[in-house]
Parts: structure tokens; sequence; C-alpha cells
DNA sequence: GCCGTTTTCGGCCCGACTGTTTTCAGTCG
């Protein structure tokens, strides 16, 4: 049993008690749901802790059925409802505009139980027969069925497409039509990845600036079209919202479009409990507004500090902010350079030279060059002989550039926890970075953590990288004790690296909050294979952001002297 | 069915858009 398939099941009894008209149950149901797939964790560890209601949205009888499910393999509110209802609700789930009661009405008139028997009654015209359907439904359901998975799974590492994002945005500025124009949503938490794109604006004419946007080249199609609302699917494959507020509302409306959901919901109870309404449009006092121009006026006027957008996700922000004991997040521009990158010498795609001259560009004062070392021969990784010329190398370009390269490895942490090099050459380097990248399939748990804690505990490795080795979407992250890990570097003062690499964003920004109350300290890497990438470094500063992390607590915000007088 | 700075009973976010209605239900975020 997965998660993913018990929270499927947790949906489909919502959208059953839904076709029932049962109230508030759906919503229940839905919850734990979201809760489960979402978990970081097998839901069986948890029950075999005893922890199943320390789930969100897990009760007692929610909690019944997962025993239930997990000791014979069925569960009998889901059977029983399912005799009633056989219908294939996950995929329906996926197409837009299919919800529970549309699904019932499609069953009990055409016997549509799945996809394909929906496919057929489209193709004979038969939906457009239906009550409450028509000739538009049923267009609207024949096409959102051809796009359905691509329209509700997909979703994009913001690393990739945040550059696309604010050329948008600054397209929409110069068109004439919007005197303000923010990026919202996820993308504004600078989440690792997301679904859609949120963006907000004031327009004088709202109608005229709606069809400029549905009109742009980016754009595929129009979704639904409003003078405050417009969706539209865009050429990389995600959505993308405009709405338009007043002026009086932006920051109100910012607020709310910013999130993330359960921030939001903690927001509203705070209003309520205040006797104030807060939605979209403002913070009101019996239908009259007291705050919403600015975010600020909204958060002040709840009795809460005025956080960052990286913070909002219902993580302890919230509570911070109402006892004034928000951290003081690192800031963008106090990152003075990258601790991880690669270069032709290794597996990288551009010259030490012209790495050094595009880390300049972007205003960093030093950048450390990390190649791989010998083990690791995918990569062309270097012996003891070829890190003695490239340091060479490197002290020479030193003596002359404005601008200091750090003389680093990104070290091979070997099957017995050994390293890949020698100390003299260790000796050498400003940075030694180790990592995992091999033999980590066979091994268990307890030998992997041993593995990791040998190295970090040799004396000679600066910080660890991209720690739980997770790459989104295809690979797990190590089944590791992290909690160890995170008591060992705080001890042996080994730093945790921020891989900003969009793939990896690792360490992910929950385990870096836990980290930090371990009292580690972390390098963050854009872990450059060419200068495109070097880019990144932004997306692993969200995630020290993201993660809690202030200034103190990052060595990139150290000067490149500073980073040489760490003692290793 | 869940949950707790309105707390163990009684609430549970709320507004926009669409298509089908002729005042609203369903869906979405």
């Amino acid at each position: 049993m997965s998660n993913q398939e018990l929270s499927e099941m947790l949906f489909d009894i919502a959208d059953m008690l839904e076709i029932d008209d049962v109230q508030w149950e759906p919503r229940a149901y839905r919850k734990a749901a979201l809760s489960i797939a979402t978990l970081p964790v097998d839901v069986k560890q948890l029950y075999e802790k005893g922890k199943l209601t320390e789930i969100d949205g897990v009760g007692k009888s929610i909690a019944g059925s997962i025993e239930e499910y997990i000791k014979t393999g069925s569960m009998k509110k889901y059977k029983d409802l399912k005799k009633k209802y056989p219908i294939d609700f996950a995929s329906f789930r996926k197409i837009q505009g299919m919800g529970p009661k549309r699904a019932y009405a499609l069953y009990k008139k055409l016997k549509v139980r799945d996809l394909d028997d929906l496919r057929k009654a489209i193709e004979d015209n038969k939906v457009r027969e239906l009550e409450g359907f028509g000739e538009k439904s049923e267009e609207q359901l024949k096409h959102n069925i051809e796009s359905f998975s691509k329209v509700k799974e997909e979703r994009k590492m913001l690393g990739y497409v945040i550059d696309y994002l604010e050329s948008l945005v600054e397209k929409l500025k110069e068109s004439g039509f919007f005197e303000r124009v923010e990026v919202a949503g996820s993308s504004r938490r600078m989440k690792e990845t997301v679904g859609d794109f949120d963006i907000l604006a004031v327009s004088g004419k709202s109608e005229a600036g709606m069809d400029f946007f549905t009109k742009m080249k980016e754009v595929k199609e129009t979704i639904v079209k409003g003078s405050t609302k417009t969706s539209v699917k865009l050429d990389i494959g995600l959505n993308c919202d405009l709405r338009v507020v007043e002026s009086r509302s932006f920051g109100a409306a910012m607020q709310y479009f910013t999130g993330n959901k359960s921030h939001n919901v903690k927001l509203r109870k705070i209003a309520i409990s205040k006797g104030l309404k807060l939605n979209e449009y403002g913070l009101f006092k019996g239908g009259k507004p007291i705050a919403g121009t600015t975010e600020e006026s909204v958060y002040n006027s709840l009795g809460m500090d005025l956080m960052e957008p990286e913070l909002r996700e219902d993580t302890g922000e919230v509570e911070a902010a109402q006892s004034h004991s928000l951290p003081e997040i690192v800031r963008y521009d106090e990152i003075q350079g990258d601790l991880h990158s690669h270069t032709t010498n290794s597996d990288g795609t551009n010259s030490i030279e012209e790495m050094i001259e595009a880390a300049r560009r972007m205003g960093h004062k030093y950048i450390a060059i990390t190649e791989h070392s010998k083990s690791l021969p995918v990569a062309k990784g270097l012996d003891d002989k070829r890190f003695e010329e490239l340091f060479k190398k490197i002290n020479k370009l030193n003596e002359k550039s404005e601008i200091k390269v750090l003389k680093g490895v990104e070290l091979e942490i070997l099957k017995d926890g050994s390293l890949d090099l020698d100390g003299s050459t260790l000796g050498k380097m400003d940075i030694v970075i180790g990592a995992l990248h091999q033999w980590t399939k066979g091994q268990d748990k307890k030998t992997l953590t041993n593995r990791v804690l040998k190295a970090i505990e040799s004396g000679k490795i600066t910080t660890i990288a991209h720690p739980t080795g997770r790459m989104i979407g295809k690979r797990e992250a190590f089944d590791m004790d992290y909690q160890k890990i995170f008591e060992s570097c705080s001890k042996n003062d080994v730093f945790l690296e921020i891989d900003g690499f969009p793939d990896r964003s690792d360490l992910p920004f929950d385990m870096v909050k836990e980290a930090k109350s371990y009292g580690v300290r972390f390098t963050l890497g854009s872990d450059s294979h060419s200068i495109g990438h070097l880019r990144f470094i932004r997306m692993a500063t969200a995630i020290a952001r993201r993660g809690w992390l202030e200034k103190d607590n990052v060595i990139n915000t150290l000067s490149y002297k500073e980073i040489l007088k760490l003692k290793r």
C-alpha cells in the first residue's frame, strides 16, 4: 500500500459523500487525503509507531479506516460507498470541470463509469441532452479529456521557469494597460516546484489588458476570461492566472494570492476571532475596510508583523509573527559568492576563465571551483596531480583577478566512508565538499548513515554536498538517520550544502529548518556545470530563506578572507 | 469527520467564472 493509493481512496470517499450531500465530511476526507499525498514518510511507518492521528486532518475515525486497510487490505466505508457508486473518480478528478456531482449525473443517466465510457457518450452526443449539461459543456469535457494528464499533473521546477515568468511580467508592465504587475502564488514563495503562475495587476482598462494578455505569443489557449480574472495555458505547459484588482485592495490581494492555502486559512480565522473579515479585497470591520492597500497593513491590523513570502508555509511563521519573533532571514543581496561549481576540468562545459568572468558579471565576490575527484570517472574526476596543476593555475588567476577563486573539490565519500583523496592535497584546498554519488543503492540505512558520519568526523571536509541525494521526480532521498547527521555536523562544525540546482533543491527547506535547530551552518552552491547554471545560486538562497536561515547561518555571507580563515 | 487563543460542542474560507438557468449549481483555487 502506498501513500498515493490511500490518498486516492480518501479522495474517492470525499467525492462519494459529496454525491450523498453529506455536510462537512467531504472536506475532512479531502484534507486528510491531501496531507497523506504530500507526506514525506510512509503512512505504514507512522501506523507502526501509533502516530496516525499526528497527520494533519486525520482523527480517530479516519485513522481507524487506515488501520483497517493496512491490516485487512480493504476498507468497509470505501467498499460500501463504491458499491453504490462504481465510478472511476480518480480519473475524473484529473479532468477540469468534472466534479463528483457531474460524474454521478453521467453515471445515473448514461451509465458512464470511466473515461472510455465518457469518451463514447460524448462521441454519441448524449451528454448535451442531460439536464444541467449542454452543447458547450460537452465540447469542453471533450477538450479537457484530451489534455487531462498534462493540465493537472504537470509541475515545473521553478529554477527553470522563473526567468520566463519574470519576462512575462515585464511585458505586461510595458504594455501600458496596467499600473502595477506583480508575481504572486507559489512562485513568489519561491517554492521548488510550481503547478501554475499567479500574476496580480492593477488596471484602469482591464478589458483591454486582458485582451492583450490572452493574445501574447506565450499564450496557447484561453481557459476562462473575465474582467477581473483570466486563466490561460502557456506554451511551456503551465497555466497562468492574471487577476486585476483595485489599487486599494492590492495588498490584500497580494497576501491572499501568495498563500499558501493553510497560511491563509489561519489568517482568516484570526480575523474572525477579532470580529473582522479578511478576503482578497481587504480586511473589514462590519463591512468597512480597515486595511488592504498594502500587505503590511493587513498583517499589522491582525496583530502580526509582516513576513517575507518565502516563510508563508504555515510552519510556525503565523505564530512567530504574532509574538514578534520572526527570524531576520538572509537576504539575496547578502550572498557574496557561489561555493559549488564545475568546469571543463571535470564534467562542466565552460572553461575556468569563462566561469570566473560570468560569476564576476553576476556581482559575485568569489566562486569556488569544486571539481569531482578521481573515483568518479564518468565525470572525469581529478587525481592529486591534476588538482595540483589546477591550483597552480588558480593561484595565478587570483593574483590579477578582482573576483577570487576558492580552490575546492567535490570529493567522493567512498563505500566505507573513507575519502577519495589523501591529506596533502586536501590541505591545500579552501573548501572540501564531501559527496555521495555511488554505491548508495545497495547500502541499508545504518551503513549509509555511518558512511556519512565517518566523513564528517574525519576532520577533512568542509561541507556535505546535496545531503539527501534526492532528484525531484526521479530519485527518492537516501534513507538515513538525518538527526544523527545534523548532530554530528553541529558538533564537528561541518556545514551542510544547499544545492540550488533545480532538480536537486537539496537540502529541502523543511530539513534546512530542522538542521538549523541543531545549530548547523550551511553553504550555498549552484552546482553549476556551465555559466548558464550560475543563476541557480538564487534558488539555493530561496531554500535557505524558506528554511528560516539568517545571515549568520550561511557561510556565503562571509567575505573571501573570512572563508579562508574557517578552520577545518 | 476534524479540531481547539470563540475549545470538547459547534463551527468548518469564500468569491469568480461558466453554463445553464431565469436566480443558481457546480467547479475551482
